[in-house]
RNA sequence: GCCCUGGUGGCGGAAUCGGUAGACGCGUCGGACUUAAAAUCCGGUUGGAGUUAAAUCCAGUGCCAGUUCAAGUCUGGCCCAGGGCACCA
């Protein structure tokens, strides 16, 4: 074994034999229980950043810790490879969006690859190769039979710079989530998936994924936003209509001083009377044109003009007016909303500026509030409200609503916030959706036998204002499959999100071209048991996925639930306390790290300054300690490589020094193999790899000479050492495994397995408290019982000394630990 | 405003059940080796008091109370930071 450790050397050798060993391949037979350990796909935008290294490498030391357990692992890799700055990359360089993906993709495997991550590269998944988009668009054909994909005109999001529509959960405070700028409101005829449908589900579930942080669940559950209240239909009376609301406070019912649609409500042409057309139609004029921004902007200014007419109150006969307002909002509830200002802090806010009647219906009998200040919105016993005078308000809820559905005006409501998801793009690089319009026959699935729609060649990406894939001659011309007629293809294409919304599926069985994947193998494989990733997917991706999954399950192609079954959500990777980003110049190139130290103190260094879920603050100090450390392991071993051999046997008997490295060996295995357990915290795994090597460098420098059985203490150690350090230090510990004669590799090893007897010190410090501060400690026989430690404790000089004079009131054991004497 | 997460040395962070606060590392200071440097090795490093040096003592895990023999850990109230949602009726 060499003095020296050259990293790039060792590392570049291994890879090769790895690669042509197919040491990382995944049979789908096993007598092994399978674990599936997954990271998210990445875009390929051109190469890793350090975000990619800490999350590969997070799952690979997962995925090597399971394989060394006893399971078959399926641990693979893809490319979640459309989307658009593939075609950005067209228009500026004028190369083709896949002949760009695909160098990007051949660029970053082989960084992936100088990782030394394990994956079974034979179940690569790209999912803008037709093999893989003619599968997107067949379970799109399925989606859209059972009805849960269909097109519909709607007021959708428009991104300008990005000359596309964006679904809701790609809307980030008004702006788009991939470029930033102001996402306006177009009115489109665009395809929806209807993930409403399962939104009570969606809800639901998230109760089975205990292995979820809860900030994760929280964001989806307020995403999904489920609220419980009550629908009233009102009489208008100058029209013969009706105008339904949405109300979580039926309690509030008799307090209605007037009524509110959105500018945008259906019948709100019909509702205006002619002396108040002008106004309300220049106050719609002027909502139309605001965005997103300027609306939020000038939140809590309402503003809204009166329509001119009236409904009457079924539960009390009055009469109120009806307004426009831009903060009732059209695509929620029904449009209208009920205003109650006593009750309501934002309808006290517009009834105050607009000097319109307010009328409390709810009081806290303690502390009763006129409400001329502030809306109440406190719980509190109904007042002014007829028959449920008295009654508490969480009572009437119920009440009121019973007795509007008894007189037919009204019924319980569950509403949802989530909205459907809008999986149309007007852009080139996405796979097609799979239809075709025909004048005839109106809009026609293609048929399945005809997938993929493949992406057109002939298209001009230099064009503005529209999508590239409508310059192509030759796509949008076509037959229609029900009457042979001429027709018209989609040239929408999928979000990428639906794409990434199934990868994971793909991976148990990804060269199946007769379905998308095999059902006994995705039951099999799936649910994914550990996934990794970004915290910014809580919403989009992961809300995705679980939709499709359900969605899959209701068409009988699967028979689980849930995707993924444990969820970590790492940290970000930052340098001087700030993202790392191009603009700010703070990023750090895995490939410079590579080079300089090695994919293993890269992988060493990324698991061990925090734990996986916290931020993680690169410092290149950390990286030099971290290489260093390597450095003393492989001087540890190539200094006595000669005395340590995999093959050497521990004697049962020891002397108390080699029993003392032995057992400091055993609580290594224990706490290393309880940390990883224990949601992954690898940054103590490191601390206690260091205590380790530390604790054999110290015993090493008491001994001169060592006779056979300090040889086989220490090759205990050392063969124990790199079997734990194997899944971080992945190239050189399968290097220093063959120099000390292992066979085969060491990352097909058992994992170590500690003795619990041997997995602690020989004695104990018994620590001595007076009135629960810590006075003395005492080495001491573990089999002391509490009398003898009780004896033990006060026998000692310094508890006698300051026990002098003063009464033991009582003395607490705690077994082979503490002693507590309470003395006054 | 609502929800989630967190607050421990100069820094990253550690501390199964309530039982030695500060593991391990970074930084830093001192020492050894060296002509010198790098590398390596050894030692100190929460604050304060104390001493020639030590011993030793006191305080200390965001703040204020409480429970307990014993609180970073449990309970109640508050403050601060980060993230998410936000005119959702």
């Amino acid at each position: 074994m060499k003095n020296a450790y050259f990293p790039q050397e060792i590392e570049k050798k291994w890879q090769k034999i790895w690669e042509e060993n197919g040491t990382f391949k995944t049979p789908n037979e096993s007598d092994k229980p399978k674990y599936y350990a997954l990271s998210m796909l990445p875009y390929p935008s051109g190469k890793l950043h350090m975000g990619h290294v800490r999350n590969y490498t997070i799952t690979d030391v997962i995925a090597r810790f399971k394989k060394m357990n006893g399971f078959n692992v399926l641990h693979p890799m893809g490319w979640d490879s459309f989307g658009l700055p593939a075609e950005n990359a067209a228009m500026k360089h004028g190369a083709e969006p896949e002949k760009w993906t695909l160098e990007n993709i051949a660029y970053m495997t082989k960084q992936l690859k100088m990782l030394g991550l394990s994956y079974d590269w034979d179940r690569e998944v790209t999912t803008c190769l037709p093999d893989y988009y003619k599968w997107t668009q067949w379970l799109f054909l399925q989606l859209y039979k059972k009805g849960l994909a269909y097109k519909k005109d709607a007021s959708v999001n428009w991104c300008n710079e990005c000359g596309t529509v964006l679904a809701n959960e790609q809307v980030i405070d008004g702006k788009c989530w991939r470029c930033d700028s102001v996402v306006e409101k177009k009115y489109l005829s665009q395809w929806f998936f209807k993930i409403t449908e399962y939104a009570e589900e969606l809800l639901k579930d998230l109760d089975k994924l205990p292995g979820w942080g809860d900030n994760v669940k929280t964001m989806q559950a307020n995403w999904i936003g489920k609220s419980e209240g009550a629908i009233f239909r009102f009489k208008v009376v100058e029209k013969d209509l009706e105008v339904p609301v949405y109300t979580t406070r039926p309690d509030t019912v008799h307090g209605i001083t007037y009524l509110v649609v959105a500018p945008e409500y259906k019948d709100i042409e019909a509702l205006t009377t002619p002396e108040n057309k002008e106004a309300v139609e220049a106050y719609r004029a002027n909502a139309r044109k605001m965005t997103e921004i300027e609306r939020l902007s000038n939140d809590r200014v309402k503003t809204g003009v009166p329509l001119g007419t009236h409904c009457i109150n079924p539960f009390t006969g009055e009469k109120f007016p009806l307004w426009t307002a831009d903060y009732a909002l059209a695509e929620y509830g029904t449009g209208a909303v009920m205003a109650v200002p006593t009750h309501d802090e934002r309808d006290f806010d517009f009834a105050k500026k607009y000097n319109l009647p307010m009328k409390v219906v709810i009081q806290n009998p303690e502390n009763p509030s006129d409400c001329k200040e502030k809306a109440y919105t406190e719980e509190g016993i109904l007042v002014n409200s007829n028959e449920f005078n008295g009654m508490k308000n969480t009572e009437a809820k119920k009440a009121i609503t019973q007795k509007a559905v008894d007189e037919g005006f009204g019924e319980f409501k569950t509403q949802y916030r989530l909205r459907d998801w809008l999986i149309s793009r007007q852009r080139y690089w996405g796979a097609p959706i799979p239809v075709v319009y025909c004048e005839k026959c109106g809009i026609q699935p293609v048929p399945e036998d005809q997938l993929p729609v493949l992406l057109p060649k002939d298209v001009d990406f230099s064009v503005v204002g529209k999508s590239p894939i409508t310059t192509s001659k030759t796509f949008a011309e076509t037959t229609c499959p029900c009457c042979g007629g001429k027709a018209r293809r989609e040239t929408d294409t999928m979000d990428t999100f639906v794409c990434s919304s199934w990868y994971y599926m793909r991976y148990a069985d990804p060269k199946n071209d007769k379905m998308p994947f095999d059902k006994d193998l995705i039951n099999h494989w799936l649910p994914v048991d550990q996934y990794v990733g970004g915290i910014e997917h809580a919403i989009l991706h992961l809300l995705y996925s679980r939709f499709f999954t359900k969605a899959l399950r209701d068409l009988g192609l699967l028979d689980f639930d849930e995707p993924f079954k444990n969820l970590l959500t790492q940290g970000m990777v930052l340098k001087d306390g700030a993202k790392m980003s191009k603009s700010k110049g703070n990023t750090v190139d895995p490939d410079e790290i590579f080079e300089n130290y090695g994919a293993d103190t890269a992988r060493l260094f990324i698991l061990s300054d925090s734990p996986p879920a916290r931020d993680f603050d690169w410092s290149d100090a950390g990286v030099e300690g971290c290489y260093k450390f390597l450095n003393r392991v492989w001087r540890l071993i190539s200094s006595n490589a000669e005395n340590i051999k995999v093959a050497y046997a521990l004697p049962t008997t020891l002397t108390k020094e080699n029993d003392d490295l032995v057992r400091v060996v055993h609580m290594a295995i224990k706490g290393i193999t309880n940390d990883i357990s224990n949601d992954f915290q690898f940054n103590t795994v490191i601390s206690k790899y260091r205590e380790l090597v530390n604790a054999i460098y110290d015993w090493q420098g008491k001994k001169s000479d060592l006779n056979d059985e300090d040889k086989a203490v220490l090759s205990f150690a050392i063969v124990t050492l790199i079997k734990l350090m194997s899944p971080v230090a992945v190239h050189l510990c399968e290097e220093a495994w063959t120099e000390l004669g292992g066979e085969g590799s060491i990352h097909a090893q058992d994992w170590p397995v500690w003795d619990e007897n041997l997995a602690k010190a020989s004695s104990i410090t018994l620590i001595v408290q007076i009135n629960g501060k810590v006075k003395d400690k005492i080495e001491a026989d573990e089999a002391l019982n509490q009398d003898e430690l009780k004896e033990l404790a006060l026998s000692s000089p310094k508890v006698k000394e300051l026990t002098e004079g003063k009464t033991i009131v009582k003395t607490i054991v705690v077994p082979k630990k503490l002693v507590n004497i309470v003395v006054k």
